[in-house]
RNA sequence: UGUCUCAUGGUGUAAUGGUAGCACAACAGUUUUUGGUUCUGUUUGUCUAGGUUCGAAUCCUGGUGAGACAA
């Protein structure tokens, strides 16, 4: 395959950060070809309009544009995924899983087409290389940056891809989309919430046909199993929740266990749900001989909270195990633990 | 039936005759490319009818209700 050394195939959403990395990358020397994916649409026969606008940017800057219709990969690799998920009694994580199964890997498919040897997104990360390995490291702008969702990217991906916006600061970005003269994009807010699912998850699953018939009632209890009172069904909790429960004990309490085969919640006091041993399947390492049997990796399980010093065992070729020097609480099955030392992501897993 | 104790938001409790406060829940907002957490704010109350007092959740009387003891 004869790939084009200075070409670079951007995944570009209409947003602020991947517009400004259009330009970032220009300024770079690459030759930009923009892709922008059509995962969802809340009305399915009309055009987005942030396809429009990404197709508006790359015309201004003079890029190649192609739009990618990736609407029935992402109904099954990440939309019934994330309904299976809660019907399990799971915490699904369905940007990891989109970026994990779906959109890198559209990404690579796409960049050896279009002739592009390099990857890359809006994304606020970067990569380093020590010892041949590729790492995703830590961006300059702490507050915004994402290594926590990118765990997964295979080595093979990851020395294909580059990070433009991994140095800058949010504000920073914003102000180059303005000095470019692109006023609108400068001010956009930044995207949040499930992209598929705005606003709570359980309308989002109240609406599904597939779940309908299984919203049934059950009870919470306490651990030894005491009646505390009725829920509206074990999906619609997920560990660690406090608020919602429509039960007052006189104490805060928070979901410590689903069990979906009785449809049982299990509520506990929150000194009884922290967790100080943590159990991963399907994990990602860059290289195993980062791990030691010392305490000297840093574990995330949620993008904003403190990281964890940790010890990591390999358990077998599924599953690792952590376990963490100080216990942390909202472990919940499904959501991502992910390693970091020196600013670097060493590797990261699934909740088992 | 007799004696005693008690009655404060949705729940649990605090306030010596002087602004009814706290916790839990609920609601709203904040935060956020996941869920949950956190943070901020808001709503809601003195069982009832009288009396004493400048002033009553507080003291007095009746009623209603709950609990304990007695039988």
């Amino acid at each position: 395959m004869n790939l084009n050394e200075k070409r670079v195939l951007l995944g570009m959403s209409g947003g602020t950060d991947s517009s400004v990395a259009a330009i970032l990358l220009q300024q770079q020397g690459y030759e930009v070809v923009g892709v922008t994916f059509r995962f969802w649409d809340e009305q399915q026969d009309i055009e987005p309009g942030y396809i429009q606008e990404a197709r508006e940017l790359a015309s201004h800057l003079n890029i190649e544009h192609h739009v990618y219709d990736a609407r029935e990969k992402f109904q099954t690799e990440v939309i019934d995924y994330f309904i299976a998920e809660y019907l399990a009694g799971h915490t699904p994580f369905p940007c990891v899983k989109c970026n994990n199964s779906l959109k890198w890997k559209l990404l690579l498919i796409l960049s050896e087409e279009y002739q592009c040897s390099k990857i890359s997104t809006g994304h606020y990360a970067l990569i380093t290389e020590q010892n041949s390995f590729f790492y995703i490291t830590e961006a300059a702008d702490k507050e915004k940056d994402q290594t926590f969702f990118l765990w997964g990217l295979s080595q093979y991906i990851l020395q294909k891809t580059v990070f433009p916006l991994g140095n800058f600061i949010k504000s920073e970005i914003r102000k180059i989309a303005a000095e470019k003269g692109f006023q609108r994009m400068a001010e956009k807010k930044d995207s949040m919430g499930i992209c598929f699912c705005p606003g709570d998850y359980r309308d989002f699953l109240k609406k599904q046909e597939s779940v309908k018939g299984k919203i049934k009632k059950g009870n919470f209890t306490d651990e030894t199993g005491n009646f505390l009172g009725r829920h509206e069904g074990y999906f619609f909790y997920t560990i660690g929740q406090r608020h919602g429960l429509g039960i007052h004990l006189n104490k805060p309490v928070f979901v410590k266990e689903i069990i979906p085969d009785s449809n049982k919640v299990i509520l506990a006091p929150i000194e009884e749900i922290n967790q100080q041993e943590i159990i991963l399947e399907n994990y990602n390492l860059i290289n195993q001989a980062d791990f030691s049997d010392k305490f000297d990796i840093f574990t995330k399980i949620n993008y904003r909270k403190q990281p964890t010093l940790s010890r990591i065992t390999i358990l077998d070729n599924l599953h690792l195990k952590v376990e963490l020097q100080s216990p942390v609480m909202a472990v919940a099955p499904g959501q991502s633990a992910v390693f970091y030392r020196d600013g670097k992501v060493l590797g990261g897993g699934v909740i088992k």
